[in-house]
DNA sequence: CTGAAAGCGCTTACAG
DNA sequence: CTGAAAGCGCTTACAG
């Protein structure tokens, strides 16, 4: 039995215990009706030949692949890592696989990953959007593949989504800044086409104008996709000028890291608050007050959402936001 | 064609054409060999039923899935998280999907993962080992699945290993803070059962007799799970006494993060060095020295070596072993 | 260039 | 309690 790519059948399995196919499946599949007697021949023969059950037919027959398929920018960050390990435990628990596909921010690349998970059937899509047109999806939906969108809303499609309240959320952090006497506040931020780089700019407005704060000064708003040497740029354009700002908000866990390393190199002296938390913030000197999402929460309640849509579900697509955290330290 | 879970499929589209479903079968998979203006029906006929090919039906029949299963201890930790994304990559670049799977370091964990892989006949496994015996594998290698193990050794039976040279890289460490003068020298690791626990272990023992250093005192020496009660404790002994270190060596990302904890909490003035990097390590205070693994690298060949295997490669096992790097900060 | 038949390895729906 | 037949949706191996 141990020629390569040989494996037994089921065909082969029940030839050996001179039987029909059925009452094979019938032993494999724990289905009462089996003789105990006739059952332990069936299982000898499973034993002698090394049989194991063929799941993707199985698939095929029943219609259901008992797999799930998650889309995110990277796999490789510790965000969506955390999200992802979440997700894989509501699938273990539904006896589902996960399936994973990083998009990197790149809509065709959303678009293939999720058009790829649908042609192997799976029962359903988690998608943490890079798209700005989640139409091609609608087929897909009609054919009976729910998906839930996660961290970002889907466009110009109706789906259940579950958000972080990063507006929010970003409130909470500046209006801490504000509580501590910053008048002068910036914000460095993500690309704005991002939802939650353009939700958290929001919140740091609304928190600057709820305090009776003038907005900010030209200048003391960065949003672009995060590299050392715009970031460099933009805090330099931050504390120059008549009238500098003594404190940053950082938009997001990429941006934070990027801007420490200035405010180090540079031995600036502002004070700093991020969005996400980051491993080893509170071991900073000073140490970092972060807002902080609750990550293993959004991706559990995500696939809950997808999982029972799978299970039969047919409400309306509902919209679910977490509550951030202000982490002071 | 929007009724839930009522696909077409191509025998479907056959009708609709008027053709053979092998002609569609044509199209649909750009064989050569279809009269342009058929080409043309089948296409339209596709369009007009929204036909999408079932990739899990061609699989059963092709014997191939296109897909490889991953198996770490934690998808969650940022170090799994980058070996993940790299074998993701490679994966793509052979039109495989990746499923993956965290064992939490329990071997029947891991064992039920395997099997349930291969029992949806993914073409190849790579494992990241929790298991002491792996001869479970024996059958599903022997049936063409074939199985790369990285990050740590197989047991009890031969398979492509690919490792970063954990002796060597700890020995760099240590070196590096007698190097600084350091003579009495910790070392805190993980449960001495894991296979990188252990030789790192080693490898700090190797440093120590290389330089002519008597072995570590008793007390100096603590591997278990990390928590950070348990390194609390073990600081504690190990800087009590008549001869205190006044360094230690971290043995992994983990323990490291505790280790640190403990030492500003209760100011201690000892210097440290630590396995694997950490995000923000650079800009703590001081800096935190550290012996980095190229784990993309890792995720890389292993990914790599899997998909020879699968495309047909007969030789001998391998084993791979990647260096790592000191880091000073 | 086109297609009818068989089969991948299971499960479903029946019949006995 | 047991089994023969049909079928899941494709591709393979032929025949024309």
């Amino acid at each position: 039995m141990a020629i390569p790519g040989a494996r037994p059948t089921m065909r082969d399995v029940a030839h050996h215990a001179r039987v029909a196919t059925k009452t094979v499946s019938r032993v494999v599949n724990d289905e009462p009706g089996v003789r105990p007697q006739m059952a332990e021949r069936v299982r000898q023969s499973i034993a002698a030949l090394g049989y194991r059950r063929n799941d993707s037919a199985r698939v095929l027959r029943r219609g259901q692949t008992a797999s799930i398929g998650l889309i995110m920018e990277d796999i490789g960050d510790p965000f969506y890592a955390a999200f992802s390990r979440a997700v894989e435990d509501v699938a273990a628990r539904h006896d589902a696989l996960l399936i994973t596909g990083s998009s990197d921010e790149d809509p065709e690349r959303e678009r293939m990953l999720a058009l790829a998970f649908c042609a192997r059937r799976v029962d359903g899509l988690i998608v943490i959007p890079a798209s700005r047109d989640h139409t091609y999806l609608r087929p897909e939906i009609a054919a009976g593949c729910p998906v839930v969108f996660a961290d970002r809303p889907p466009h110009l499609i109706e789906a259940d989504t579950v958000l972080t309240d990063n507006a929010g959320g970003a409130r909470l952090g500046v209006s801490h800044l504000i509580a501590c006497g910053h008048q002068r506040i910036g914000f460095v931020g993500d690309d704005a086409r991002i939802y939650t780089a353009a939700q958290r700019h929001r919140g740091y407005l609304d928190a600057l104008a709820a305090a009776g704060l003038p907005p900010p000064a030209a200048g003391s708003v960065a949003m672009a996709h995060p590299s050392q040497e715009g970031i460099s740029r933009a805090l330099r354009r931050m504390l120059t000028g008549p009238a500098p700002v003594t404190a940053v908000f950082c938009g997001n866990n990429r941006v934070a890291a990027l801007v420490l390393r200035e405010v180090r190199e540079r031995a600036l002296s502002i004070a700093l608050v991020s969005f996400d938390d980051l491993e080893l913030a509170d071991l900073l000197a000073p140490p970092l007050t972060v807002v902080a999402q609750n990550t293993t929460e959004l991706g559990r309640v995500a696939a809950d959402m997808l999982f029972r849509r799978i299970g039969g579900h047919q409400g309306p697509p509902e919209r679910v936001e977490l509550p951030a955290s202000l982490v002071v330290r």
